[in-house]
DNA sequence: GCAAAAGTGTTCCAGATACACCCATGT
DNA sequence: ACATGGGTGTATCTGGAACACTTTTGC
């Protein structure tokens, strides 16, 4: 099978940065490549458009196959075009970012990959293509959109305590954050809602659980 | 000549939303499409990636054929790729926009429309493809980043009064802002700098003239 | 009673807002 | 002297930052 076009066509790939917190760090989903260009190099997962998928779809496809998850927040990032960032040929990637509770994946390796795992964002390995920039760009997405936005509960499940609320907030900025005034500011944003659970998880005062008051919305807070 | 890939390939354009402030609004420019499909429909000025440009010199590239004018601020703002945005065939574009001071500029239609003209936002006719929505979104990027850089100076000459900065500031976001508050905003922002020159522009005290301090840059101001 | 994390309140400062009068100029 | 836009200061409010002690639990 070929495809004859009568001008220029170019291959076009979307790439996610899958973010997600584990022991404490900011990681990201990476696989290994078992093909040629950059054959045995860490990479972001992702694909080939297909011809009956629009661009985010293409995105939760890829995903989907790496990792059995659905569902998660899905964000286009930026479309990198350079002319030699793939050796083979022209290929133009539309990036995107997704955050995902790492409690809920299970990694399965599609087949194009030889393995998959997430990586300290500091202490990433040597990756193929542009993919560094990438995840650079994509880093700071996810920081500043911290402060203006519920994206980080997306790191969370449906029920939470302020302390796991407020690991993810010193995770993501890489800085510790004053708790009470980070109390203060979560409780008078008004996306929390108490719940009338409380947890127990040592020897000590149990944590009182809150949930979104919109859950499953990303809601812009400004 | 004809192209042949081994998979699907697409089609692959950049869009521009190219801004300007003409008679106290803000317009945009629109091209007139004199080639199916929507034939005598306006447009977004733009057209198809290059083998040998990047997505960003296709942006200006094209740009400089319909204006006649280089060296603007151009940033990359969504890329549109629903399957059936364009009719034909499938076309991923890359949406740029682009600011500009109207009295700077001079139209030359290109060869594949047959006129291009300013027009006010707020009196946008029917568009072609997805354009109103591109247009849309690169409206509301642009008021955000008013508030945090300091892309409100590409729509200036290199000097300028407060005035005239009090005015695009008004027309982008389209509400008063207070003269007094933001004369200090601006002063406190160490962003301007004052000239010894002034300017006299009618019966009444002249303006001061101002000049950014680091000219042609556009800085992240917090 | 002690260790360990949960929970809470006040002061201070900076930046935003609201608001009204004097200044320099041409006619 | 008056009309016109240029230029400025003060009071207030609001949100962020700094900061330490009490509470609840298991052992």
């Amino acid at each position: 099978m070929s495809y004859t076009y009568d001008y220029p066509h170019y291959a076009v790939t979307a790439d996610i940065v899958v973010f997600t917190i584990r022991d404490g760090t900011l990681q990201v989903l990476l696989v290994k490549r078992g093909a040629a260009p950059f054959k045995g190099r860490w990479a972001l997962p992702g694909g080939y458009l297909k011809p009956d998928e629009d661009l985010e779809g293409c995105a939760r496809r890829e995903l989907e196959e790496e990792t059995g998850l659905a569902g998660f927040y899905l964000e286009q990032l930026y479309t990198f075009g350079a002319i030699k960032r793939d050796p083979r040929e022209r290929v133009i990637t539309v990036a995107y970012f997704a955050l995902i509770r790492s409690d809920a994946v299970s990694l399965r390796p599609a087949t194009d990959v030889v393995g998959a795992d997430w990586t300290a964002l500091d202490a990433l390995p040597p990756l193929a293509f542009d993919h560094e920039q990438i995840i650079a760009y994509a880093r700071e997405r996810l920081a500043a959109k911290l402060d203006y936005s519920t994206l980080a509960f997306q790191f969370l499940p449906e029920r939470f305590t302020m302390r796991e609320l407020h690991a993810v907030y010193e995770t993501v900025l890489g800085k510790p954050l004053d708790r009470r005034n980070f109390y203060k500011k979560m409780l008078a944003s008004g996306e929390l809602q108490e719940t009338a659970e409380s947890r127990l998880e040592g020897a000590h005062r149990p944590a009182a659980v809150y949930r979104l008051r919109h859950p499953g919305e990303v809601r812009i807070t400004r």
